[in-house]
DNA sequence: AGCATCATCTTGACAATGTCCAGATGAAGC
DNA sequence: GCTTCATCTGGACATTGTCAAGATGATGCT
């Protein structure tokens, strides 16, 4: 549905466009996504995304980076040093899951290296490291000095990522109901963490 | 490269488009791999493919389904009676990665259901379906008389399948490496089976 | 104020793609 | 030998991503 404007100019047209981009990856996929429609949503036309990502790849890349910054927030809020590590695991997983669950666009396009290169977007990088830190650092309070087997806990640390990962992608993909996979990524955080 | 050919017919020209699809897809991106190259490196016109799939997605959803059983051959080579159910995890793990780093262009196409629609292949879905269950035979096989909660075991087998899942997703996306995540696999059947 | 500058957006163009259609080819069955 | 039909070709069309040139108006300078 085209947004009806008065002036030449936008104002705000690339949250604008980053906005119709998730829509419409939410609920066509990114395959059937294309920069027109994008464009046409928005009010605007065919040609102005470009402007303001370069290209496609640009624009996906935008859309994921903002999708590592709202999961940034996600896992901030929900983490909780008072709580045994275990504990804290299967929240930040629980938190994982809601993000993508509200966020549907951004996490079908996020940890999908095929549709740009991570290397060339300095902000989509950041702020996927510092997610990639967030759990590294939530498994790294489960390490006791007798057990800190350096190998082991990176495993573990990778295993709580793919697993968080894979459960997002088969949640965004309805291949599962949501409480399917927040039970999955909770029995999975428990288990690894002692 | 597109391959010489003399006769009209090609002979078997499905197998041939599935293979340089598979190639195709594997080193640029499901992205970027169109009908008409695929067409190309077969050697044949750019509408030859549509009698054989249909459409594109036809193509893809054949493409998946070859990869799903391709996986239950991995799957069932991988499965051991002999040992503890964690360690017959661990294994079929390793071997659905192993699956997945010997063919990443069909990896990169399975469940990715936005770009066809699974219900309408019949045969990928028996296969899928096929492969889900040796996953559950597994898990199943860690239950015990006093133990036996449906539930837990249902988030449990979730959990498996959403790690080894995303563990893949993320091998293949090179955004790990084998050892990562075989490491990662085998970490995770051990602790979630005991 | 008037003017220049420049980011922003539009318009038009081009090659490439997916899909449809009529037709050419040749293998298989009678 | 003839028919039938699956297989493959070639052309067409709408749509897409991208590029180049131009229109618009907001901003800052004098």
């Amino acid at each position: 549905m085209p947004v009806r404007r008065t002036s030449y100019h936008h104002g705000d047209l690339r949250r604008a466009l980053l906005q119709s981009a998730a829509e419409l990856v939410a609920d066509q996929g990114v395959q059937a996504t294309s920069l027109r429609e994008v464009a046409r949503r928005a009010g605007v036309s065919h040609a102005a995304p470009a402007h303001h990502f370069g290209d496609k790849a640009g624009l996906l890349a935008a859309l994921a980076a903002e999708g590592h910054r709202l999961l940034g927030e996600a896992l901030v809020a929900a983490d909780d040093h008072t709580v045994p590590p275990a504990e804290a695991l299967a929240r930040l997983g629980s938190a994982y899951l809601g993000c993508a669950a509200r966020h549907p666009g951004h996490f079908a396009v996020m940890a999908r290296c095929d549709l740009f290169d991570p290397e060339a977007h300095p902000e989509l990088l950041r702020h996927a490291t510092a997610n990639h830190v967030r759990l590294l650092a939530v498994v790294a309070r489960a390490r006791t000095p007798e057990r800190d087997d350096v190998h082991a806990f990176a495993a573990l640390a990778d295993a709580a990522w793919g697993t968080a990962h894979g459960l997002a992608s088969l949640l965004v993909g309805r291949v599962m109901t949501f409480e399917q996979a927040e039970s999955a990524v909770r029995a999975s955080a428990m288990r690894l963490l002692r």
